[in-house]
DNA sequence: CCAGCGCATGGTA
DNA sequence: GTACCATGCGCTG
């Protein structure tokens, strides 16, 4: 027991308040401090009856339900001395020592239902020595060791109960006191002794032969988190303040964090690694952890899922290599491009960064010293600016840090507190190296047995489906609870949320097409939509499953087998799969059949065939057994460019009137167009970007460099613009080429003129040649470049006459399923028309199809069910596929 | 011209 | 509709 003197304190108890010479320790603070006491008050709390003589009058007396014991419930002082019972009522630890099986405890109820509804103590709440660099103790806004002695953590979910042990539960809202501080402790000690040795306290009903629970026995597969308790001094040598994932534990035993810490540990799946905010919010209420610790208070958010802390077991071992020293990870987050840039700013999520950090109220912040897993100390400036009526956080200066741990975007920091030094730890973790699950960067602690791993760690496609569809609708407590606790839960965070917030779906295919659309998903956050475009290995494309079908192409010969999925008919072939094939263009020749128009591939003339006609995605005249007459590439080209070009509106006549009626149609197009863009890549036998073509830095989908009339104007289509009279090459190329393109379409507008009734059916409001369809084509001036990246309406601002109609077209009706059969492609003649003008100019380059770049137009287009198509995939057929006919829109 | 700061913008949840 | 946050740009030194 701690006894000092001093001439000025009074006595903590509120009842009391004697001044106070010497003093004993009470309970411990929020603060991770502890209730100085006078002598009657000490020995009162150390007899375990502080409650009884001080708090008899006040509320929240509850009696045991086995032993009939009054327990002062929601008070600090006897906060750890009963449990709550599924059934409702409550149990003194003794009892439940007797018949409480050691597994995650029924719901916490909301905190204030707990605590008094004010509490003296709020002064203290945020008292809390932190190294600042540079300064003294300053305030820290949550009592940042509180976990430290009980070795436990949990989580809160918003607005959902929190599952506690028996253990944890006492300590959740941090008001507990060192177990070994008080004679309360010591009534515990037997219990806690037996935690200590690994033996479980198991329930008469679920007692197993070598004491393991039955829950226990099902997360032998659990990384669960290993927890340390201690009888906890001042100078408490507990090496590990909370243990962390392992998918060895097995039998009540963390191998893995049993080699970091003299003590045995404890199987208990319960024991989570979340930071805490364990503050009381001005009511006096206890605010459940949040990250919220101030302000507002609003309590009900919490850490989002993708900053939990997945401190690694390496990096246990080294900032745990001071015996003395405690660990409490804090939060993690995957580095953005920002956060790994040269501007050397680490964007904090807000929540942590008001959670774990100093309190600042001025923009310029505090210098903040962090550790890194070496030792080494770094001061960074903790600060923030002003957003949106908010708070922005940002650690700046990080840059050599990061450098020195070799971090680069994607990879992830983390935050974490040595205790009892009070320093923040920064450790970063590779992106590729996650402990855990490589490929899935979440620690799906406690909820492994739910997708078992193989062995490297990572999830199967098949698995991860199994999670999804296994707790689809269910909701799960958090992480580290076990498979039965995730049955009984009612509330919280969905599993489904979990998944898709913590697989890194970027890592595989199969997890993107199941876990897509979380921005955390995304290594590169939510800008880096465009560069998901590409990956390193493959193309991804979204495109709406009416625009999926529409693609494929099963041969005519084979009938599929239909099965109806979810009112959708599905038709699968089993053998020939449907094929990616190649563009072509429908139409009726002069008899009043059905045709369709092709390009060859090598002499780029367009050749009639059947409507009917499965082409292949690479397609030249020599295969013309329709008409062998132009089954050669000498023979001479009976489609002129302007009948090809008259052809278009007729065709997007239905379409166009389509997408008036339709806004999912309109978005489909720009959509399709993309889609195609990337589909005649594939065609074209272009599999594999350039990198560099879409992974530039001033703009994603360009070459560093990259003049490009997109990558020389600001991204929000504001700053600094061309003049009208600037001469520079992009603007004298794109100049030359809408005059050319003017004089064109002059000329066939006169041709026109003389067609009426052609002109009365396509009114202008209504037509498909208009501006912004002709506008989502753009040939970069210096790349024959295609970017669909075009803003029509700010794109006109930027430099009238930038962009030209290259085309005149728009989609089949895909939703009546001629797309497939016409095999239209936009783009693909789009593509054609436009580079014959380039050639014609001769700015341009015929070869331009391995630049197509993809970008928002089709990102925003997506508002129907998509398909991600690897792009080794396109183009080519698989052994099985299926191909589903929309029996009715799809509207989601 | 460059680097960095502070803010604005827009995408995403 | 709101909050968060990734990122780009203008401004300044």
């Amino acid at each position: 027991m701690l006894s000092s003197s001093s001439s000025t304190k009074v006595c903590f108890n509120s009842n009391c308040k004697e001044p106070l010479e010497k003093w004993r320790r009470g309970w411990r603070l929020r603060t991770g401090e502890y209730a100085d006491l006078c002598d009657r008050c000490a020995s009162a709390y150390e007899d375990g009856k502080f409650c009884e003589t001080f708090h008899l009058k006040a509320s929240g007396w509850s009696c045991c339900n086995s032993c009939g014991k009054h327990i002062h419930c929601g008070c600090i002082v006897s906060f750890h001395m009963f449990i709550l019972l599924d059934a409702g009522g409550i149990e003194c630890l003794t009892c439940a020592k007797k018949s409480y099986i050691l597994t995650p405890n029924p719901a916490w109820p909301p905190p204030s239902q707990f605590l008094p509804s004010q509490h003296r103590n709020l002064k203290d709440l945020s008292m809390k020595s932190w190294r600042i660099a540079g300064s003294g103790p300053l305030p820290w806004r949550k009592a940042p060791s509180f976990f430290n002695d009980s070795g436990f953590q949990f989580e809160l979910q918003p607005g959902m109960p929190v599952e506690v042990d028996v253990v944890h539960g006492i300590d959740r809202f941090g008001i507990s006191e060192r177990f070994s501080i008080s004679s309360l402790e010591k009534k515990q000690e037997n219990f806690f002794e037996r935690l200590i040795d690994g033996k479980p306290i198991v329930g008469p009903s679920e007692t197993l032969e070598d004491g393991i629970s039955a829950s226990n026995r099902e997360e032998q597969h659990n990384p669960s988190v290993a927890s340390v308790v201690k009888n906890e001094s001042s100078t408490s040598n507990v090496s590990l303040a909370s243990a962390f994932s392992s998918k060895h534990e097995t039998n009540g035993l963390n191998h893995d964090c049993a080699s970091l810490s003299q003590w045995p540990t404890l199987s208990t799946p319960m024991v989570k690694h979340v930071p805490r905010y364990n503050g009381m919010n001005s009511a006096g209420e206890a605010v459940a952890h949040t990250g919220k610790a101030r302000g507002d208070c609003r309590g009900r958010n919490q850490l989002l899922p993708w900053h939990w802390p997945q401190i690694t077991n390496e990096e246990l071992l080294q900032l745990s290599s001071n015996s003395n020293s405690v660990l409490t990870p804090l939060f993690e987050k995957i580095l953005t491009a920002s956060d790994a840039g040269r501007i050397g700013r680490l964007v904090l999520p807000k929540k942590c960064a008001e959670a774990y950090f100093p309190l600042i109220s001025q923009p310029e912040g505090l210098p903040l010293e962090v550790l890194d897993l070496k030792g080494k100390e770094w001061v960074f400036q903790f600060r923030f600016w002003p957003n949106n009526n908010s708070r922005m956080y940002v650690l700046e200066g990080i840059t050599p840090c990061i450098q020195s741990m070799q971090l680069q975007a994607g990879d992830v920091v983390t935050f974490s507190r040595l205790e009892p030094e009070g320093k923040l730890v920064m450790g970063g973790r590779k992106a590729s190296t996650t402990p855990s699950n490589q490929g899935v960067e979440a620690t799906l602690t406690g909820n492994d047995a739910l997708a078992p791993e193989d062995d490297k760690g990572k999830y199967k496609l098949g698995e991860i489906n199994s999670i999804n569809g296994l707790t689809k609708g269910n909701s799960v407590p958090a992480r580290s609870f076990p498979v039965n606790q995730i049955a009984k839960a009612d509330s919280g965070t969905t599993w489904s949320e979990i998944c898709k917030s913590r697989f890194k779906v970027n890592e595989t295919l199969e997890a993107k097409a199941i876990c897509h659309g979380k921005r955390k998903n995304s290594i590169l956050g939510s800008k880096g939509k465009r560069l998901r475009v590409e990956n390193e290995d493959m193309i991804e494309l979204k495109i709406t499953w009416n625009q999926a079908q529409g693609l494929m192409r099963p041969s005519p010969k084979i009938v599929p087998t239909v099965i109806v999925v979810e009112d959708f008919e599905i038709e699968e072939f089993e053998q020939h799969a449907p094929i990616i094939g190649r563009p072509t263009i429908p139409a009726i020749d002069h008899f009043g059949e059905k045709i369709q128009w092709v390009q060859c591939d090598d002499c780029l003339k367009w050749r009639k065939v059947p409507a009917n006609a499965l082409l292949p995605s690479r397609w030249t005249c020599s295969e013309n057994v329709w008409g062998l007459d132009r089954s050669l590439c000498l023979a001479a080209e009976k489609l002129s460019t302007e009948e090809l070009e008259d052809m278009i509106p007729t065709i997007s006549k239905d379409s166009c009137k389509k997408k008036k009626n339709e806004k999912q149609e309109s978005d489909s197009v720009v959509a399709m167009e993309g889609l195609n863009a990337l589909a005649n890549l594939a065609i074209q036998g272009e599999e594999d970007l350039p990198a560099s073509s879409l992974s530039g830095l001033r703009h994603p989908r360009h070459k560093l460099g990259c003049t490009c009339i997109v990558c020389i104007q600001p991204p929000s289509g504001k700053g600094p613009r061309h003049a009208q009279t600037c001469d520079c090459v992009v603007c004298k190329s794109l100049k030359r080429r809408c005059k050319t393109l003017r004089d064109r379409r002059e000329k066939k507008q006169l041709e026109k003129e003389a067609e009426t009734t052609y002109t009365e059916q396509v009114p202008d409001n209504d037509s498909c040649v208009d501006d912004a369809s002709e506008r989502n084509f753009l040939v970069s001036p210096l790349k024959g470049q295609i970017d669909l990246n075009i803003q029509p309406e700010r794109d006109e601002e930027v430099s009238p006459g930038l962009y030209f109609g290259a085309i005149k077209c728009s989609l089949p009706d895909a939703t009546e399923g001629n797309f497939r059969q016409q095999g239209y492609s936009s783009l693909g003649v789009g593509i054609n028309v436009v580079d014959k003008q380039i050639q014609e100019d001769g700015t341009g380059q015929s070869n331009f199809s391995n630049r197509v770049t993809l970008d928002s137009h089709l990102e925003k287009t997506d508002v129907d069910h998509h398909l991600i198509l690897p792009m080794d995939t396109v183009g080519s057929s698989s052994s099985t596929a299926t191909r589903g006919t929309l029996s009715r829109q799809c509207n989601h």
